[in-house]
DNA sequence: CTGCATTAGGTTGTGCACAACTTAATCGAG
DNA sequence: CTCGATTAAGTTGTGCACAACCTAATGCAG
């Protein structure tokens, strides 16, 4: 038995690697990484957004998400503008070639909840209700 | 509701960056990161180590360990020495100063469980046993 | 209308995480 | 004993995560 057993912290974070492992395997022919999946999956649901919204959504700051986005622009997935109404703000809108990947790609997350064990509802929404519960302790501890 | 709300990948890709939050918040009097802090803290339990084995206990390999362990040699709290029986191999020992900081350092991952509202045994290893098997289940799946 | 505070996004620097590769030591079949 | 295979660790390059800082646009008190 392994010191790091005994950690509710490590069981995350391993968890959290092993996840964007099989993202990794299963992104692997579109050159895709998790984070740059999220910001798609967003667009898919949510249509244009803004780099603050995907911040807002993601719980990540332009520090991360400029260069990642630019990055999604230069993969031919997604266009960036400045807003005409308030030149402060970049909007992100999906290109023809990002919004025909969603048929093949938007299922990926079930793929990989299968492949976790998630597969039933129940179970899967009481882990993410724990999880989010203990996030947010973690966030309001300071 | 947020799209990434019905992700379990998104609400452990969220906890597990809280998590890191939390112990950098509450490590940085050492100037420690979470990863670091997990090699003391084998260091500690386990006693001398070689990166391999630091590797098995930690799922990393030594393109990422060389260079943490190199940092922590940097900051005077671990040694680093090829074994003489197999010249390949490196072991990582604690220096005083690094077996110094165990008496304040070592509770932090305590610490974190209270925050995170894992002070309950049996609810803490629920959740371990459940995230280890979703680990387990997504690296056997390629 | 002016000028300072606020806000949105970008840049820089550090440290993981990981793939792909290199180097050097050890092992082991023949 | 020899030499090809294996093993341990390190190096290089890419992308995230985040702190600290910068720039430019907007808002608003006076």
């Amino acid at each position: 038995m392994a010191v790091t057993d005994e950690m509710v912290c490590f069981s995350l974070y391993s968890a959290a690697r092993a996840t964007t492992q099989a993202y990794r395997a299963l992104l692997e022919p579109w050159g895709l990484t998790y984070p740059q999946y999220l910001v798609l999956a967003i667009l898919w649901m949510e249509g244009e957004q803004t780099i603050g919204s995907l911040g807002d959504a993601m719980q990540l700051d332009s520090g991360t998400l400029s260069p990642l986005v630019r990055r999604l622009e230069q993969a031919g997935y997604v266009v960036r503008a400045r807003s005409s109404a308030d030149e402060r703000v970049v909007t992100v809108g999906l290109t023809d070639t990002g919004m025909a990947l969603r048929t093949e790609v938007a299922p990926v997350h079930t793929r990989i909840a299968a492949l976790a064990g998630m597969q039933d509802d129940d179970q899967r929404h009481r882990l993410i209700a724990e999880l989010q519960q203990l996030t947010a302790r973690l966030q309001h501890a300071h």
